[in-house]
RNA sequence: GGGUCUUUAGCUCAGUUGGUGAGAGCGCUGCCCUGAUAAGGCAGAGGUCGGUGGUUCGAGUCCACCAAGACCCA
């Protein structure tokens, strides 16, 4: 115990606060950030290095407020960055907002309480615009406030945002290269529409989250045929509002694509009437039909038949044909497939291979345009209903009924979706979708399938649809003259150049204003005006390796930092929208991979697995989670999580990470407390020869685990990093301070005692180097730790931990002999626990004599000081190793087989059976003395080396004893009086020294004891233990009570009574 | 229907180039230890390693097929 509060100088450490409150340590530590400009000192801290980390910021939406999902992947982004920068290289630091997309608009259009875009034709499309960018930097900065909560160091004044002017021309520049290359078209195509939001949706919109389980009214539906009286095929569709666009009618001629089987037909039926369907659906298309023939589907090819709306005006002309398809299935419908080529996406690829004609029968809106009769004017979100009764009246309908299935809906307002016939602007894939592939081969892909995941995108994706037709967004630069000429302007300069009008009150280049723009054409001479559409916003997070590195005005600059050395996303989703985008524009305007690296991570999900959402109640706000528990414990969580695999998060979990950590917090704790008792000066040092074999234990520790960290780092992997911190960690507290404790108690000043100075020094030195390791994983913490261990004492230390460089491993300092000895000992004390806890005898009762086996090779655990350690730990007075055939041991022994298998394959069986029927013991020392064990079996002879054998040592029956891997421990229970009496004499000790922490003395507080009532057996350990005891409890005085002496704690062990009390000395003096 | 991935203890997950009795954390039970510790240790309960077949002397691990689930595509 410690005594020299005399000579203790004023405390150099700040007492530490037990509780390790985590959100009242990051309030105070961003202060001292905010106070000091650390962030500004940190940001420019590498300005002048040569060497330089590049990291590409994948911009988040400006929409909302950042959820803990985000948090997961800023962490990651900060992890990154922050190593790079202690290790001194020179970065950009640059946060990316996501500014432009019907994401924003929906968002003020319910903000202003618009459900059309009627209503924002009304408003003012300027208006609407700036509006849109309002929120955008509304949301934008308080995602700043919050990330910085997070810890998150950024360059947060220079952060770029999609819809600026830069980035906006880039893209421009982009959409020029690819209409040079040919790869811009205005194509026409059925494409999936949301009429709510007036727009068509790209590939890359339609997502399977946003299916969803809808009813629609479908039905079977009679289509007459001429020159056939009372006779039709049955065709149906779910979709009646595509009737009115038939034009043909498709059969199988050959084998179903699904079942492989050939599509038959039939030819049935009911009353007066025939039906013509495959033969497979008479069973759910029910109505009692009577079979006369079968036919195939080559048999009804070119038959002819009336429309269902051949009445209608944009029906006229329309012949109606029965067509061949081969994707027409039997076990779905009829095996008869209305064809409507403008309202279905397959139907127009067939319609437009057989040349037949495309009704559009949609306006933007939704309503049924000119030219369908009672129909125009009418939603097609509402037509069903009517267009049965209509059917139903014209003698069409054979059956209609509810049918469920999954339907794609919009993603932004859930309104579903139909397919509509419209004009679009399209990146054409075919020269593309090969620079994509090998681009995304040059990647390094973390985890590894992400590359597959990508590849399978590229392979199956269509043509890049690219124009919208909102209004916030890329102002497509395309302009399209009457003549047919179209051009495309590929930046600010050009715009300028070419403009003839319209560029006074160009607020930026959106929309309205390049919408007054004219140009005047090339061929025609005529002024032209742009499109209408904006642009995929994707096309503005994937310009971003380019525009935000200068790739227009400096392109020594964008050398230097292209391609990004790193990225990371969540992987759901990004495969096809920003990994996608990245790889697509760089290989148009470069023909390269964009980042060297992708880090992709999975879903967080609440507790239980689910999806968060607000409406569930299950979602947990970031600020929520800061404030409550810490940004660094779900730092931490994120850190040690397999990116892989979705993350259940919730404060349970962090509850867990916090109690991994908090044994960090309290070593640093016990360190502190002991280090103002003591007075330690943190400029002490001592050479690590000088110090105990723990010492150098911890330290060969420290130096593995700081190369393990790196190694994590270096190749983008934190959990393997974080979870050599965490054992670390453990390893500190459990066994390093724990069997290093009496060092720290020891009395006298560190400096004139060598073994105290090297407890110091020591786990001095393990957290101030574990206060930089974790700087890039727990910015906070890591600071509050550098700021009282460190920079308390030393002024001219680097002013903040995220300012220092990060630690070298020292290979030399690795000693793996010593770090194998160490385990072994360590596995020797577990089983001396075992022993004890098998013998029922506490580590508090002393025992003379343990036997200790360990496996070849290993003695080196059982000599030396770490045979004091192992002894202390266990409270046993010797050790006895173990030598061949002593009473304790038995022996058992198996084949090597990694060796064995390789030499003798299949005769392994016989080696097997053979070396069983050897008598282990014998085996054991033959291998022992190292010579070859010789085997017989049926006959033959195999011979082992003794590596080949494996000798494990058992507890014989009938001693307390535990054996393992080769291990043994076997104890010696005789307890004689004077162990006895030691135990005793421990037992009290323990119990004095409990009351003076239920009294909350000072732990060097000096105290007398007094004692009452004891029974015989404790009168002798006071009698031979008295002074120790004393020693162990601080106490000036161990007398019996009376006079004023309190007494009256009661204490039995094993039958043995005695009774005693404490109280303070008068004065601290010994 | 296609692609990628997952399936190991009540829960969350490890299991390295195939090597014999299958692990950790959390939770549960008992005991121990604890003068920093809301910590820690020892032991116990709890598993047909999704299923079937194959390769092999030997399969949680490799192969094939099947099943369930996730994400993506059609």
């Amino acid at each position: 115990m410690a005594t020299a509060k005399t000579a203790a100088p004023t405390a150099p450490f700040d007492a530490v606060d037990p509780r390790f409150d985590v959100p009242g340590i990051e309030r105070e530590v961003l202060r001292f950030w905010n106070d000091q400009s650390i962030v500004q000192k940190y940001l420019h801290k590498n300005d002048d290095s040569p060497e330089r980390f590049s990291f590409l910021d994948g911009p988040i939406t400006a929409n909302g407020r950042m959820g803990v999902h985000h948090a997961w992947g800023r962490t990651y982004k900060d992890v990154w960055q922050r190593y790079h920068t202690m290790l001194g290289h020179r970065q950009r630091y640059q946060n990316g907002f996501d500014c432009q997309g019907l994401w924003v608009e929906v968002l003020v259009e319910r903000e202003l309480g618009f459900t059309s875009k009627r209503d924002i034709e009304r408003y003012g499309i300027a208006e609407f615009v700036r509006k849109c960018k309002e929120s955008v930097f509304h949301f934008a900065s308080i995602q700043t406030e919050q990330s910085k909560r997070l810890g998150y160091f950024m360059d947060w004044d220079h952060s770029y945002y999609t819809l600026s002017d830069e980035n906006n021309y880039t893209i421009w520049m982009f959409l020029k290269t690819c209409h040079e290359r040919g790869w811009l078209y205005k194509g026409t195509d059925v494409m999936p529409w949301c009429v709510r939001c007036g727009t068509g949706l790209s590939e890359h919109e339609i997502n399977t989250t946003e299916y969803q389980e809808l009813t629609h009214t479908s039905v079977y539906v009679k289509f007459p045929l001429l020159d056939r009286e009372r006779e039709f095929l049955l065709v149906w569709t779910t979709t009646p509002w595509t009737l009115a666009g038939n034009v043909a009618a498709a059969v199988n001629t050959g084998a179903d694509p699904l079942t492989g089987e050939p599509v038959r037909y039939v030819q049935a039926r009911r009353g007066e009437e025939t039906f013509y369907l495959a033969r497979e659906a008479l069973a759910t298309v029910g109505g009692h039909l009577q079979v006369e023939r079968e036919l195939s589907g080559a048999d009804l090819i070119g038959w002819r038949y009336r429309g269902p709306f051949d009445e209608l005006p944009a029906q006229e002309g329309v012949e109606h044909r029965v067509i061949p398809w081969d994707e027409v299935s039997a076990s779905e419908g009829t095996g008869i497939v209305h064809i409507a080529p403008g309202s279905g996406k397959e139907d127009f690829a067939l319609g437009r291979a057989l040349g037949l004609p495309a009704i559009a029968p949609l306006e933007e809106d939704g309503r049924y345009r000119q030219g369908f009769g009672w129909l125009t004017g009418s939603n097609v979100l509402e037509v069903a209903a009517p267009i049965v009764a209509d059917l139903e009246q014209k003698g069409l309908l054979f059956r209609a009924h509810e049918y469920t299935h999954r339907y794609p809906t919009c993603w932004r307002c859930q309104t579903q979706l139909v397919f509509r016939l419209v004009d679009e602007w399209f990146i054409s894939m075919d020269e593309l979708r090969d620079r994509m592939m090998r681009s995304a081969r040059e990647i390094r892909w973390i985890p590894s399938w992400g590359l597959d995941r990508e590849l399978d995108w590229l392979r199956n994706m269509d043509d890049w649809m690219i124009s919208k037709k909102r209004y916030w967004g890329l102002a497509l630069p395309i302009f399209e003259c009457s003549c047919g000429h179209v051009e495309v302007l590929g930046g600010k300069e050009e715009l300028f150049k070419r403009a003839i009008a319209g560029l006074e009150g160009l607020e930026s280049p959106h929309r309205p204003w390049l919408d007054a723009v004219r140009i005047r054409c090339e061929r025609c001479g005529e002024p032209v005006a742009r499109i209408k559409d904006v642009g995929n916003p994707w096309l503005d997070a994937g310009i971003v390796s380019f525009s935000t590195l200068r790739y227009v005005e400096d392109r020594d600059y964008w050398r230097q930092w292209f391609p990004a050395d790193f990225i990371t996303e969540s992987f759901p989703g990004q495969f096809r929208n920003w990994f996608y985008s990245l790889i697509a524009q760089s290989a148009v305007l470069e023909d390269t991979n964009p980042v060297q690296t992708v880090l992709g991570y999975a879903l967080l999900r609440d507790i239980n697995g689910r999806e968060m959402h607000k409406s569930w109640g299950n979602d947990i706000p970031f600020d929520e989670a800061a404030d409550g528990v810490g940004a660094d414990l779900m730092r931490w969580l994120f850190c040690n999580h397999p990116v892989e695999t979705n993350l259940n998060f919730g404060y349970a979990v962090l509850d867990e990470v916090k109690a991994r950590l908090l044994i960090l917090w309290n070593t640093y704790s016990f360190f502190v407390t002991y280090a103002n008792i003591d007075g330690f000066d943190s400029r002490d040092r001592l050479p690590l020869n000088q110090r105990t074999i723990l010492d150098q234990w911890i330290m060969a520790r420290l130096h593995e685990v700081i190369g393990q960290v790196r190694a994590g780092l270096d190749g983008y992997e934190a959990l393997p990093a974080a979870n050599a911190l965490d054992a670390f960690i453990e390893e500190l507290s459990v066994w390093y301070v724990r069997r290093s404790r009496r060092r720290f108690w020891k009395s006298g000043q560190a400096a004139q005692d060598r073994e105290k100075q090297a407890a110091y020094v020591t786990l001095y030195e393990c957290l101030t180097t574990m206060s930089l390791l974790l700087g890039p994983f727990l910015p906070f913490v890591s600071e509050h730790l550098y700021q009282n261990l460190v920079r308390s004492g030393d002024e001219d230390a680097p002013e903040s931990v995220h300012l220092c460089p990060y630690p070298e491993s020292n290979p030399e300092a690795v000693d793996r002999a010593l770090l194998e000895s160490m385990a072994a000992a360590r596995k020797v004390v577990s089983l001396g626990r075992a022993a004890r806890d098998q013998a029922q005898i506490k580590v508090r009762q002393p025992l003379a004599i343990m036997h200790v086996a360990v496996p070849p090779g290993r003695e080196s655990c059982l000599q030396g000081e770490l045979r004091e350690v192992v002894l202390e730990e266990l409270n046993v007075k010797t050790l006895q190793p173990v030598s061949a055939d002593t009473s304790f041991v038995d022996y058992r022994v198996r084949p090597n087989l990694p060796l064995v298998g390789r030499r003798f394959g299949r005769d392994v069986p016989a080696v097997r059976a053979a070396l069983q029927t050897l008598d282990p013991n014998e085996v054991a020392a033959t291998v022992r003395n190292g010579e070859a064990v010789v085997l017989q079996h049926d006959g033959r002879t195999f011979s082992l080396q003794p590596n080949e054998v494996l000798v494990e040592a058992v507890r014989k029956e009938g001693f307390t004893a535990a054996a393992d891997d080769g291990y043994l421990v076997a104890l010696d229970t005789t307890i004689t009086p004077e162990l006895h009496a030691e135990g005793l004499a421990r037992e009290l000790a323990r119990s004095v020294n409990d009351l003076r922490k239920e009294r909350g003395l000072d732990l060097d507080q000096r105290i007398v004891v007094s004692y009452a009532e004891a029974s015989p057996a404790f009168l002798d350990a006071l009698a031979g233990f008295g002074e120790w005891i004393k020693r162990e409890t601080l106490a000036n005085d161990l007398t019996q009570s009376g006079q004023g002496m309190p007494a009256g704690q009661r204490l039995e062990v094993d039958g043995e009574v005695i009774e005693f009390g404490i109280k303070p000395a008068d004065r601290g003096g010994v």
